[in-house]
DNA sequence: GGCTTTCGCTACGCGTCGTAGCGTAACTGG
DNA sequence: CCAGTTACGCTACGACGCGTAGCGAAAGCC
């Protein structure tokens, strides 16, 4: 499930012996998560999560190298939930999936944890790799699926240059993921349904401004009238 | 010059007795830097700042809660030196305080220090108020003076009601602190000329489109021509 | 049944934390 | 000038988490 785990146990090694407690990794990762909401971060202990899980100490640094990259692994099991829902239109889109984002950081295991790693990351490259890998890529791709939907719905022209395209995503992942943990773990404001729906009002009439050099196509800010999930609402 | 440090020394208390020394005010945050530089905030422990400041490590517990609101005090002052650059237009404007920022979150003590007091700030609300005044406060102000100006310059039209103005600002803010910083420090990929004009580009056209909602004034997205710090360039 | 690897357990040295206690230094008001 | 008050440097201390070593037992594969 998650992907640094089989970094340890290559498969083209030599095959005897006792093999790995599966049962003890769910144990140990849930308790790291039960205890960064007890104690969260700084006073977390590797003891005490190993005493949670029924697991020895040694067990724990047998299989990780240290508290990050542990932590690492317990919150990137949860961001398997965050998907882009298909609502019909861009628009409304964004918005869930910002909505979903903004649920999973006011969870206070990822709140704590989410800032903690990435500030050990920028003093510790193997375990911003690992950052990578686990957490950011897969928020990238939503990133990605999105934009092929708008696409295939023509609401987002074609861009034909693959590295101009792969920069414009990149543009707008960072906007979008900066933005909603700005918004919530630094300003430490909400992120209710206005703030979601006036980010996205803001992201996309920019990217169909600077998208489309020329003659605009069709208004992006707000899904077609009749909307599936959710009905058009006028702003006051 | 940093807005945490009168709160412990109320000037309406009787003043009698030694007073503190600000010399070693100034050694002890110089050396919290340092240490940081050095270690990185995980490594980094009193003994040592007090050590390399040359005080004793009980002085840095009379002035100071612990750690974190010690390396907050320290970076605080860094934010100083950022300021909003009067280049003429809005866009060019935005554009530097954008590189400016991200100098800033270059350096290596405020890249390893600044989004671990955040997440330390995450279960701390003291902190949380400390980190709001003394670093997210000096920046968003940034974005007031920018609005102020780009309105004086007729670049951004002027918004009647005060609390829809603080609204956008808010989301203006968390929308360029946040990408910067995503970029730099979650992304790790420079922030450079090219994406600050990108940037700057998307979030301006958002700006234009979703303000007016009437007739769109003039292209906020590239300076007028003849800009004074900086000739206007064709993006290839 | 032998080989290999993992597991639980105990114990240990090490470093940091945060505080207490003491004598001294600096500054103020009478 | 002297008593009062506060800050400072220094030492020492208990507490705690870290990360490792060593052992016997368990659980698989050939």
């Amino acid at each position: 499930m998650v992907a640094g785990m089989q970094s340890r146990s290559t498969p083209s090694a030599r095959a005897g012996g006792r093999p790995r407690s599966a049962a003890a990794d769910h144990a140990i990762l849930e308790a790291t998560r039960a205890a960064l909401v007890d104690l969260g971060w700084t006073k977390l202990t590797l003891g005490d999560v190993a005493t949670r899980a029924g697991v020895a100490k040694t067990t724990l640094y047998r299989r990780w190298a240290g508290k990050s990259e542990l932590v690492v692994d317990a919150v990137a099991e949860l961001f398997d939930e965050l998907e882009l829902p298909d609502s019909g239109s861009l628009a409304t889109d964004i918005e869930g999936v910002v909505l979903r984002f903004a649920a999973l950081l006011g969870r206070p295991e990822t709140k704590t944890a989410l800032m903690a790693v990435v500030a050990e990351s920028t003093t510790d490259a193997p375990l911003r790799e690992r950052v990578r890998a686990s957490i950011v890529e897969r928020q990238k791709r939503l990133v990605l699926e999105g934009r092929q939907r708008a696409q295939v719905r023509g609401e987002l022209p074609v861009e034909p240059d693959p590295a101009a395209a792969a920069r414009t995503a990149d543009l707008v992942f960072d906007v979008i993921a900066g933005a909603v943990v700005h918004r919530a773990l630094v300003s430490a404001e909400p992120v209710d349904t206005e703030w979601a729906r006036r980010f996205t009002a803001l992201l996309l009439s920019g990217l169909a401004a600077t998208a489309g050099t020329g003659p605009a196509g069709p208004d992006l800010s707000r899904p077609p009238a009749g909307s599936p999930t959710r009905p058009p609402v006028q702003p006051h």
